[in-house]
DNA sequence: CCCGCCCTCCACCTTTCGATTGATGCCGGG
DNA sequence: CCCGGCATCAATCGAAAGGTGGAGGGCGGG
């Protein structure tokens, strides 16, 4: 307790001028803590990550529209002596977690999560702990008990097409395959998403973020 | 230039903390803005608005999932000598900027606007003057030339429906209609949205963000 | 090694949806 | 006042989507 603790040094990387200077606000007031940098774009966190030496980096996942967030985490994570990488974003999806988590993320948070929360987080990932808001475990757990919503990846890229609109017809020429392929895949998914309809289908993959829009 | 020029009062609503934190940051080194209170809920900018003296109020659209921004900015700019309201928000969806608009906002930003670009629009609204960010003007002019995705009340109401993943049959039942109305308002939804099936409509709708999620 | 899951495909049948045409009443602007 | 848009409904027909019941190959784990 009473040893000078080296600090914890911050990458901040988002591309919300309003949201970087909120999070210095909030981080700078922990005497602990020391940013290094904040930074627009995925593609700079991932550059300045080699040339200072940083701890925890705080990332968001959607960077003006493209979702490049995750990639970067990959990139950052996959070196040697990587830091550790927070995920710091406005929404709880399914698909938006696993990916991240996936890519190598210590933690997951959400952009409304009080200060202090945030702190703890940060101090947990900089521990090698991991840091999951509380509402993100919730949703882990949930997952975790109702297995029904696991779409296989062919599952999922069929389902995506179909939230985009597409018949049929048009996703088995998209994909190489014949309409009955098709057919079968959306007959298992109505089966896990328990539904009967196309629209009805997007609709609860939507509300459970396995999909985008 | 020279005058003292009265300080333009500012009330913050916005439900992520950082955000707020972000706002008083990029705000107070304004020196002729004064930050009088930031509030976490719309209800409590309703009521504070009542009691402090506020020229303009930087108000967010989303609160914890709920849609109250627009509602709230309704209910205070009927009062007499009601302060100017700005929205900011994240999203640019077509709908939200409609409604926020209709509901006597004075100005419609992006939470990725530049802190000049912020500063200006708080300036613009005490001065009475309305403000958009450019993103958003260019999605109004956009939407004056092309008047084809203007769908009526009920026509919104349906296609919601469809969207939420229910049949026509359902939705005949939800609205007290016959599926031949139903299906009425489908065809002239995918006339005006250029689009064939309802599947197409609801991606077509929700990328221009006629209708929710 | 076999079982289970995923991915692929086929055939047949039923249901739903979409396209078309046409009709009625209401309301508001020119 | 009449026209046009909106909202409501009906009948019909063809096309798309969904339901059922198979079938085969690949791949990983018990």
């Amino acid at each position: 307790m009473t040893a000078p603790a080296a600090p914890v040094r911050l990458l901040l990387a988002d591309d919300h001028p309003v949201v970087r200077a909120g999070l210095r606000a909030v981080l700078e007031t922990e005497p602990d803590f020391e940013i290094a940098a904040d930074v627009p774009t995925a593609e700079e966190a991932v550059r300045l990550v080699g040339r200072l030496d940083v701890d925890v980096v705080l990332m968001d996942l959607q960077f003006g529209g493209r979702m490049l967030g995750s990639r970067a985490t990959a990139e950052i994570t996959a070196r040697p002596g990587a830091p550790r990488v927070l995920i710091l974003t406005t929404y709880d999806s399914d698909a938006d977690i696993l990916a991240a988590i996936e890519a190598g993320a210590t933690g997951y948070l959400l952009k409304d999560s009080p200060p202090d929360e945030l702190a703890a987080a940060v101090r947990s990932a900089a521990a090698g702990k991991s840091a999951l808001a509380p509402t993100v475990a919730l949703r882990l757990m949930d997952r975790m008990r109702t297995p029904a919503a696991a779409l296989s990846r062919r599952e999922t890229e069929v389902l995506q097409l179909v939230a985009d609109g597409l018949s049929n017809a048009a996703i088995s020429k998209r994909l190489f395959l014949s309409q009955a392929t098709v057919k079968s895949h959306l007959v298992h998914i109505y089966a896990k998403l328990a539904v009967d309809s196309r629209t009805a289908a997007v609709a609860a993959a939507t509300a459970q973020g396995l999909i985008r829009r």
